[in-house]
DNA sequence: CGGCTTATCGAGAACGGTTGTCAAAACCGT
DNA sequence: ACGGTTTTGACAACCGTTCTCGATAAGCCG
């Protein structure tokens, strides 16, 4: 059976504060810098756990997973900022069908895709020519 | 200035050969195999540097980076099979244009996508069904 | 409320892929 | 062929993640 612990909801409201995708290991931090005892191990099967379940989505960025709390159940994708990791939640019709339609024109089944847009946003892209264009 | 070297010839051949998306350490594994006396992190550096200049695509699956052979230059997509590694590049305008625009909606720059299809192709398809309903 | 069962936790060790270090070897313009 | 510089190979170090295992505590049941 299931168990609710307090140590699972700190690392779900934790989640939910960042406001985009965050690291195990920064969300840990964040945790322990709030007062928290909890332990890295925890972190991290918690985080497994929410994904499995669909209340977080993740995905892979420099070697590391990167986790982020979502609207369990909708399919979406993301707009993602390199820099501070704001993320938009984007719904994108379009690519879906011709995911879709592409997979089956090759006689690929059971396909699956991954579509996610980096860039900088509008305030890290303004620090950004501040700081290369004094 | 850059040299070449029969080690480098030697990862570009094998990842050539290997037709879809191969780890460094199954390459280095083929590599040995074959004879060569190659040593693990020279693969991993020609496979970097390869990546670099545009002469392989690479991408993250279950923790590990996988590479491949690409055609030098162009930007493409990939379709892949989750079974046997198969890989067919893909083109797609509208996914491209819908990724200009949508970034550009939200107010972000310098975006960059990932865009990737997952499944099983043909063969594999045929393969598990034929596993599962014997 | 007070046991009892068993999922979960914490601490640290283990693991696997990748990158760094540095002396020795190879490359290439001259 | 020579000499400066890059690249290699062997191995250690790294880093994120997972495993192990005794201790802890959640939830059920009487």
């Amino acid at each position: 059976m299931k168990r609710n612990t307090w140590q699972r909801e700190a690392v779900r409201a934790a989640l939910a504060d960042a406001g985009g995708f965050v690291s195990a290991q920064a969300l840990h931090a964040s945790l322990r810098e709030g007062g928290s005892t909890i332990a890295l191990a925890t972190v991290y099967r918690t985080l497994t756990g929410l994904a499995d379940e669909g209340e977080a989505d993740s995905l892979q960025q420099e070697g590391e997973l990167l986790y982020r709390a979502c609207t369990p159940g909708s399919h979406h994708h993301h707009l993602i900022c390199r820099r501070c990791g704001t993320t938009v939640e984007i719904e994108a019709q379009p690519v879906e069908e011709w995911a879709r339609r592409t997979a089956a024109e090759h006689g690929f089944t059971r396909a699956e895709h991954v579509v996610d847009i980096f860039g900088l946003c509008a305030r890290c892209t303004e620090l950004a020519d501040r700081a290369s264009r004094p």
